[in-house]
DNA sequence: CCGATGACTCTGC
DNA sequence: CGCAGAGCCATCG
């Protein structure tokens, strides 16, 4: 059952769920935040997996380019442009604007979230 | 065991 | 600003 791997699985989601409102947070970033430096697309197949029942923030979650994680025209993807925009985001063609400008900085926020 | 794929990221052109 | 290539890790055939 690969326990040890459900174990990174629950921080991903510990991670994602800690997450501040009005706020997105990159793959690399959750998963630096998790306790996987290279494990960015395991925290998308994370989020696959995710049951709905954990109230799972995974829209706050998009790539680094702070665009939509899925491809534009999903159904995933609507719905996290959607609710991003209900937590007071700003959603441009797929790109998410930090309340008003940019907000991440990728590497940046690693040293800041120390 | 090897090859292909993927809700990723970075660098170069 | 957009496209292409290379790197990284886990899962599947």
């Amino acid at each position: 059952m690969t326990e040890s791997h459900e174990q990174h699985l629950r921080q991903i989601w510990q991670v994602v769920a800690a997450i501040p409102r009005g706020t997105t947070m990159s793959y690399g970033q959750v998963a630096a935040r998790a306790g996987l430096p290279r494990r960015a697309r395991m925290v998308g197949r994370a989020l696959g997996v995710a049951p709905d029942e954990l109230g799972l923030p995974w829209h706050r979650v998009v790539r680094a380019d702070g665009r939509i994680g899925l491809p534009a025209g999903s159904a995933g993807y609507r719905s996290q442009c959607r609710k991003l925009k209900a937590e007071g985001l700003d959603v441009r063609d797929g790109r998410v604007a930090g309340g008003g400008t940019s907000d991440r900085a990728t590497s940046l926020d690693e040293t800041l979230w120390s």
